[in-house]
DNA sequence: TTTGTAAGGAAGGTCTACTAACAAACGTGA
DNA sequence: TCACGTTTGTTAGTAGACCTTCCTTACAAA
């Protein structure tokens, strides 16, 4: 059986790249580097010069090169002779200056309130502020955000490296808000802006995808393929695939909240009005509102049968999620009375249930470890990221 | 409303790099900026070493340098002088010898035969050979197989660059077959043997994937978030993210055959078993089989209803997916007769119903435009990615 | 005291891409 | 017709980044 066929396409002009990557210029792997000493620094601590080369594959001359231009900018110190006397000529350590610098966080998750503090580059708050928006959208909600964000400015007893920001609502990698209608923000370029009137690198980004990158780099989420669940007054969520954030096509991954869940082929469950207009959806039942609402004056029992049930759906809008994605761990990010017993039980077995075993068996549905602060913790890492190639 | 509290994490070791990454060498910028040059004349045809500068962004010295190297290794050749006469110096084009090499490629999607071939650079099919599996598994099917690359690379006419194969199973990115149950082949490195036994780099990829890159390259899928839903004797998935193939966890990603969509909450629809040992799996509605019998002795009307009802079913699947993800395309691939009609229309329409507007609205779900060679062009583009760094 | 091991640094070499400058080849307009 | 500007592609020199090799320093174990 032989034959000779057309060609699939015309000679040329087939298809486009499939990663359309910039040219690559020898300083660019420089920058490369530096974050790859930087960031085992950062992520295994304190370390001599020749344990960065053995874990870098760098050679130790060209780390001695790098730790010097380090110490020179003041992002890494010398901190003396390590005490474990082996053989040889013992070795000095150098470690990062996680105190000599500071970050500065927004969480505009909430919808009444802007959440900031000040952070240590481990993530550790050192000052907390926060401001009511008593009703501001648009123009004025951003002015209180540039307010806020020079309070804290003021408030940091370190040099401040940059500031992240977690807001709800489509933001594109440039840090500008493609649409945020709880805050009346519509294609407003917020990084570019408040890096012009503070005076310091500001970078943005979705609320849900900072929470998984705080759970990513503070926390406890698995390298390959993860998904974060943040459930509040809406229900978002970030996914980390084979390392990377997914980002989508209208930068809108994750938005998983207005899925469909419940219909008329539901038994016993009756599908409710969503704010988006559509009916059924995933927030409908699962946000934290939906979740008290249906809860209250429950007995205990009866409580936990409500909650179980709406596991139940959660884990039919996940296994194809989960399947599609063979994701390694989902995380539920929220009030853990609410969500850390039935009904992230109930969830797990129902996305066991219908999904294969090699998959569904090696996943781990838990709770985030990471508190309220979550997402300030991830709007750090942004700005960890941004600035120094850490993350 | 000041706090100061503990640090997220011990001050280090907290959580790891989420992007693991080596170093960068100057020889890898090297190798990238020619993958860039090579990946231009691929795409976008015969240019000047001027036109490839603008392009890249390198500059015309570099560029020229780059393309006396590859003309010393035969990739790429002079082709004269443009005739379009413009002021200034006329550019002499260079192109890349696409029909100077040839690629093999072997799809093993069928349960029954190996179906190969020897293509050109640009996918066109020089060469045609299958070969019978008569119930082969196991090593006798890896010797079946091996005959069958030694026969093809024998029957090119042109120097081959590498074999490209496409098995249906969870490999790794090594090309190592770690379970491919209708082969029998069990943690079996099969691209390792390969080379090594026909001297020739082999490429090994899940044939779902593989089908995903072919669409990519040679076909129209988009760029940014673009699914690809293989429809044969099972059905399987190959995603691509941001300009990446998703792998997974388990490098099983796109295994979203077995996941649950029939139980016993659906209306009318009673749950088939599965190969898999469970029950109500997309498989047992959406495979050809399954198709088929569901459709056989209809008439057009039913016919058309029973296509229509398991188009619901997959939309109910794809939603989730396709909104956590952003998708912009969802490509089916198989029978036309059976998927391009009401089952596809009946799929988008429960997609858009069950997502919000600004992803739904935006979704394409088409049929591939590649036919059942489409595996085969993936596998080639495997050999074009690995080799020369083009896709 | 000798020997072996390890850390850190200095010198020199290779690779990469860039800038600057130039020759060749061609339209254009005086 | 001929000077002039434009574009192409090449040559020469420069800067950056990493490597290999060799050396000194410092310590433990025999």
């Amino acid at each position: 059986m032989t034959a000779t066929t057309q060609p699939l396409a015309a000679a040329h002009g087939v298809g486009r790249a499939l990663r359309p990557t910039g040219k690559v210029l020898p300083e660019h792997a420089r920058a490369h580097n530096r974050s790859l000493v930087l960031a085992h620094l950062f992520h295994i601590g304190p370390a001599s010069r020749a344990d960065i080369a053995r874990s870098t594959g760098l050679t130790r001359v060209t780390v001695s090169g790098m730790v010097a231009a380090l110490i020179a900018e003041g992002l890494v110190e010398e901190l003396g002779v390590r005490v474990e006397g082996k053989v040889g000529k013992p070795a000095t350590l150098v470690g990062m200056r996680t105190e000599a610098f500071q970050i500065v966080a927004v969480d505009l998750t909430d919808d009444t309130h802007l959440l900031g503090a000040v952070l240590t580059l481990v993530g550790a708050v050192v000052v907390r502020r926060s401001v009511a928006l008593e009703g501001r959208t648009g123009q004025p909600a951003a002015d209180l955000l540039e307010s806020l964000c020079q309070e804290l400015l003021a408030a940091a007893t370190r040099p401040v490296i940059g500031v992240g920001i977690a807001s709800p609502g489509v933001i594109d990698l440039d840090g500008r808000v493609v649409q945020a209608p709880n805050r009346g923000w519509y294609d407003l370029p917020l990084a570019a802006n408040l890096t012009e009137s503070l005076g310091v690198p500001v970078h943005v980004a979705n609320d849900a995808n900072t929470r998984a990158l705080g759970e990513f780099t503070y926390g406890s989420a698995a390298g390959s393929g993860c998904m974060v669940l943040t459930i509040g007054e809406g229900v978002g969520a970030g996914i980390v695939v084979d390392g990377a954030l997914v980002l989508g096509r209208h930068h809108a991954a994750g938005e998983i909240g207005h899925v469909t869940v419940v219909d008329g082929d539901v038994r016993d469950e009756p599908p409710l009005d969503c704010a988006c207009g559509r009916t059924g959806c995933l927030e409908t039942v699962l946000s934290v509102p939906a979740l008290r609402r249906r809860t209250a004056g429950l007995t205990p029992e009866e409580s936990d049968a409500a909650l179980a049930s709406v596991g139940r759906l959660l884990g039919i809008a996940l296994a194809p999620v989960v399947s599609a994605l063979d994701l390694a761990e989902v995380l539920l990010s929220g009030p853990p009375e609410l969500l850390d017993g039935p009904l992230r039980e109930s969830a797990l077995a129902t996305v066991r249930a219908r999904t294969m075993p090699v998959i569904g068996h090696g996943l781990a549905l838990r709770m985030g470890s990471l508190d309220e602060d979550g997402a300030l913790a991830g709007a750090a890492v942004l700005v960890l990221s941004g600035q120094l190639g850490v993350s």
